[in-house]
DNA sequence: GCCAACGTTGGC
DNA sequence: GCCAACGTTGGC
């Protein structure tokens, strides 16, 4: 089991979108390493949800429920797509604020690569998060 | 809305 | 193959 981060613009695709669509296609990626993380997801894998511009916190859970797929919107080019399904909303949202100030998660790519929109999390990230959101370990 | 940081493009 | 110019992302 390996754990994701992917960010989105709530105003563009929030977490209660995802909820609404129940399976939702990522598509659009347009950088190599982000897709590249795409490519490497994995069945069940978890992939902690993010709010950019607006929000700025870690607000959800989902769960890979397609592997990488050709992307239906990339016109031309070698993109990919993988299909998410939301778990629940975490108990309590975790901010930008919240990881900066937490010395451990400080090589985290949310903080140092601002740009990318599909990172892995550490094991060790996840289970900090986690605590961080409230949620029970188990 | 601004702009810094980053990735990509294209001229040489 | 270098690097300046440009476009985009995303925190502030």
């Amino acid at each position: 089991m390996n754990y994701w981060l992917v960010k989105s613009e709530p105003e563009e695709y929030g977490f209660q979108d995802l909820i609404d669509e129940e399976v939702g296609c990522w598509d659009g990626v347009r950088n190599y390493q982000a897709r590249n993380n795409l490519r490497a997801m994995k069945i069940d894998d978890e992939v902690f949800f993010y709010h950019s511009r607006q929000g700025l916190e870690i607000v959800g859970i989902a769960r890979v429920v397609r592997e990488a797929y050709p992307d239906p919107t990339a016109e031309k080019g070698d993109w990919s797509a993988v299909d998410l399904s939301p778990i629940r909303w975490l108990s309590a949202p975790v901010s930008l604020k919240a990881i900066k100030s937490e010395p451990a998660l400080s090589d985290m790519a949310l903080v140092r690569n601002g740009r990318l929109s599909v990172m892995p999390i550490s094991t060790d990230h996840h289970t900090l998060i986690m605590k961080m959101a409230g949620e029970d370990p188990s």
